[in-house]
DNA sequence: ATTAAAACATGACATTTATCATATTAAAGA
DNA sequence: TCTTTAATATGATAAATGTCATGTTTTAAT
């Protein structure tokens, strides 16, 4: 079992705030997983029962509308945690998480998260400020797709997957997403979403490679999503 | 100065959670404020240093999108505590607050909140678990504002406001909101709003008079909102 | 390597929604 | 009360977006 105090990703999450020993005793309560892209972590109305720190790869979460078609809520990456709002509010999740390519993922159940909580008033008030910092980012988000247009939308999710996620050797986005995908994070059909990045090709924003995205004009981008 | 322990709309709130020295000490720290209607709580952008506790009445929490609307984020009301995610993410307030009718609040200083938070764990898991709630609610929003329509969101709306708040002796719904705060929900036109409201009227679903609206129908409606 | 399935792409068209113009009504001030 | 302004309403039209059909390309499985 790898141990938590030499973990890297620590320091990007919460779980910075823990002292040695509260890491050495989190090394013995976590399980080690590694999902394959693709796979599930945990779906919509499931039981976590703890939280997943993320130590490498990508997911999405995910919320099924009523049309039965799924929205991408928020994409996560290595040094984040999942699940913490639905361990507070002592409620199954109410989002799915699905990995985008391939993860290791440490679990810490619930109890044992809850013993840091209490105890180290930093931890939790690390989780309180990400969790606040979430409902911020979901208000931008809702007054975004209340607001603006699909092109506008489409833009902006570019230049945010450049920004959060980088980009490969190549220049293109690390992040890879299906057109399907890209569409039901900016929440449209996926032929408008094929339509308008085809549109943004023939302009000279962007260079598509299959899946590979490209941003060729960053500042054209910008001014597009206002 | 009202005395806190007396209040009952304390109960509603996170600060149930409070002893009886503790809400003695609040009296004194405390500030009471009248509020006509359309008056600004506060402004987006603003430093507030403290929460607000709703002791009457309703106001909407609303963000500037970048074409220069507003959009109405959440509505607000007595028990109801307003600025908690500002002070802990410790960061200027997000949203403005008005008042959608006279109201009555009190505003407690940060310093002081921040200190019945440190020993006080039950008010701190409340606060805690009211955000998370909001989070939950706002990607439930998120993924209607994306996937919805407008007649869908507007029966879900009507339907909202009724469940939520209530209706006055003559039916109508409790809260009185203009078209244009009307579409501003639902993130639409104010003419898309008032059209799908001549529609729903027209096919018996709801009644209109003047600013009034009683909902005629609501198992249409309910399945019209999917 | 071949085949089946999935993802991507694009045209044609229908539908939804926004915008502009213009009445009408209601509310607020002088 | 009169007058002015804001809110509501509706038509006409344009623009945005979704849907369906179909073909192509890519990916995955045998």
């Amino acid at each position: 079992m790898s141990k938590c105090e030499q973990c890297i990703v620590r320091e990007f999450s919460s779980l910075k705030a823990l002292t040695k020993e509260e890491l050495l005793k989190l090394s013995d309560c976590k399980t080690s997983h590694i999902i394959k892209k693709g796979e599930v972590i945990f779906e919509e109305g499931e039981n976590v029962n703890g939280i997943f720190c993320i130590k490498d790869g990508i997911c999405k979460l995910t919320k099924l509308s009523a049309n039965g078609k799924d929205h991408i809520v928020k994409l996560v990456t290595k040094g984040e945690l999942l699940g913490q709002r639905s361990m507070i509010s002592d409620e199954p999740v109410n989002l799915s998480a699905v990995a985008l390519e391939d993860m290791h993922v440490c679990f810490i159940p619930k109890a044992d998260v809850m013993g840091y909580f209490d105890k180290n008033n930093q931890f939790s008030m690390n989780v309180m400020k990400t969790i606040c910092g979430d409902l911020k980012e979901a208000d931008d988000h809702m007054v975004n797709l209340a607001q603006k247009t699909v092109k506008e939308r489409l833009a902006e999710t570019l230049l945010y997957l450049h920004d959060t996620f980088g980009k490969n050797e190549d220049e293109s986005l690390k992040v890879q997403l299906s057109r399907d995908e890209l569409a039901s994070i900016i929440g449209t059909a996926t032929e408008s979403c094929i339509r308008l990045l085809s549109d943004f090709k023939k302009s000279g924003l962007i260079e598509l490679t299959g899946k590979k995205i490209v941003l060729k004009d960053s500042n054209a981008l910008k001014k597009l999503a206002d």
